[in-house]
DNA sequence: CCCTTTGGTAACAGTAGTGTAACCCAAATG
DNA sequence: CATTTGGGTTACACTACTGTTACCAAAGGG
């Protein structure tokens, strides 16, 4: 359950390091939640519209959680340009804890 | 409870969004695990040892966190240059949170 | 038929974050 | 007395991240 230092300590856990710092990483949570919140499959544009980033960063980020196989991708157009992106179901299991730490934030600063 | 796309529609949110960039910025949770995890105050030196980072990195990190009233600096020597560090009561309770965001990701890379 | 929307990607430039090295002072250690 | 350790800070260079712009292709509305 180390995980703190172990990154210089223990060469085969890094990838614990990796998946934290993606999640910690600009937008993924917020990402990750608008996808556990609205339950089904959420275009791109969705994506735009709901988190404040550029489409670039959107774009990449999701890129990332789909490496990780946090988030799947979708390609359901005959032309292969309509895609749509949702959490794994692993990832499932995260989302309570996200909205914990969403909730922390919002309590504190209503005080 | 709407955090997600706070910051380009309410901008009276701000705070909320400050505070998660903080927690979300490199070593923030690593810091914040270390001082619930030992349960006293820690050293700088304490830090240094446990967290990856260089000195410079977790100095700033501490100032930002005790900015935002997350950690308390506490100046223990007569000549000033002994200082320990603790996470304030109020954060004690996002500890739980992280505990279960580091079990979830060390849980995942195990499979 | 044109124009907007969707769903992106690539290149580029500017900004933000990071580590390294150097330095400061005080206290402890040899 | 000299060196090491603790507890940092500052300056600087390097890296990483971000947004902007431009662009592409397909679909749909007026």
């Amino acid at each position: 359950m180390m995980i703190i230092m172990t990154s210089n300590c223990n060469p085969t856990y890094s990838g614990v390091d990796d998946l934290l710092e993606l999640l910690t990483k600009s937008k993924s949570l917020h990402i990750l939640m608008v996808m556990d919140r609205k339950d089904k499959p959420v275009r791109f544009s969705d994506l735009k519209k709901l988190v404040d980033s550029s489409s670039t960063t959107i774009s990449r980020r999701l890129k990332e959680l789909e490496a990780h196989g946090l988030v799947t991708r979708n390609v359901i157009g005959d032309a292969g340009n309509v895609s749509e992106y949702s959490i794994t179901k692993d990832t499932k299991s995260l989302s309570p804890i996200l909205q914990s730490l969403f909730d922390w934030v919002d309590d504190r600063i209503k005080q």
